[in-house]
DNA sequence: CGGCAAACCTGCGAGC
DNA sequence: TGCTCGCAGGTTTGCC
């Protein structure tokens, strides 16, 4: 999935777009994705109107003006896009789609169906199960506190399990995924096979200005995009081609250069049977 | 608590 | 060309 700058960047160009439009033509095509859609979900979208895009973590909330909360999950390959003008027809894997009344369409294409969509009471959203356990936001205050360098080292305090698995868990740190835990331990200099209780406070300090550095960069960039991942203009982001260690096993480390034919080079190791990649040289 | 595998599902590239 | 295998941005659950 799109991680947090993904989605971030998602939800920037729904809130362009669909911010004080009503929602009209709502059409589910299927009655699942990854967990089944609500009881009667497009007929209770159908004429709501649009109050806010929000993120929280990975997930797109868009408060709708009947005191319910339309919540999106991408999974790992789900996409949203917008343009002008009436539906396209559907391809094989748009799964949702609806117009705006000023004449946009949204369509929802997510190949894996991993993402998934609910509709929630605004009173008590903070306790919705998918949401009240979620760790800091790196980039906001907007949902509880943020990520300091304080709250982090005192999350990661006493924990045997590795900083990769740490930094994936989002009830640590909200929003991070593979590919940024990989990139922000790189930018902090943290090995990602050390304990997460080892971490010392100089170092947490130093993570917690990396998470929300490389967050930023990558946001700028229009995030990254892999095989499915496309802003919801449909343009590509570009953030994939900053990477500085993910997907360059055996290239050289962009700051320290040490080489793969001296036992050097980025290096790709198996984590809960997921790709990490590092430095072996800068992050010990 | 932790670590791992599996589950959900499809597509794509590599290698034979 | 065509097949099989491994791998892919996430999350949850269940089992040692």
């Amino acid at each position: 999935m799109p991680e947090l700058p993904e989605v971030e960047t998602v939800c920037r160009g729904l809130r362009a777009a669909l911010t004080g439009r009503s929602l009209m033509r709502v059409t589910v095509r299927r009655p699942d994705l990854r967990f089944p859609f609500p009881e009667n979900f497009a007929g209770r979208l159908q004429g709501r109107r649009v109050e806010s895009v929000d993120r929280r973590a990975k997930y797109i909330l868009v408060r709708l003006n009947d005191d319910h909360v339309w919540l999106a999950h991408l999974g790992m390959a789900g996409r949203m896009t917008i343009g002008p003008g009436a539906l396209p027809p559907p391809g094989p894997h748009d799964h949702f789609c609806l117009e705006t009344d000023d004449g946009q369409h949204l369509v929802y294409t997510d190949a894996r169906r991993f993402g998934f969509m609910d509709l929630i009471e605004s009173p008590g959203l903070a306790d919705h199960p998918r949401l009240r356990s979620l760790g800091p936001e790196p980039l906001s205050a907007n949902f509880g506190p943020s990520l300091d360098s304080d709250t982090l080292a005192r999350l990661l305090a006493g924990r045997a399990t590795s900083m990769k698995a740490a930094l994936l868990d989002q009830r640590i740190v909200a929003g991070l995924g593979n590919i940024y835990v990989s990139e922000a331990l790189y930018r902090a200099r943290i090995s990602p096979v050390r304990p997460a209780g080892s971490i010392t406070r100089a170092e947490a300090a130093r993570l917690a200005k990396a998470i929300p550095a490389v967050l930023t960069d990558a946001i700028a960039a229009g995030g990254s995009s892999l095989r499915d991942y496309v802003q919801s203009s449909g343009e590509l982001g570009y953030f994939q081609h900053s990477w500085a260690v993910y997907d360059r096993e055996g290239e050289r480390c962009p700051d320290c250069r040490c080489d793969p034919a001296e036992g050097g080079g980025v290096r790709r190791i198996l984590q809960g049977g997921r790709s990490t990649y590092y430095c072996p040289v800068l992050q010990c």
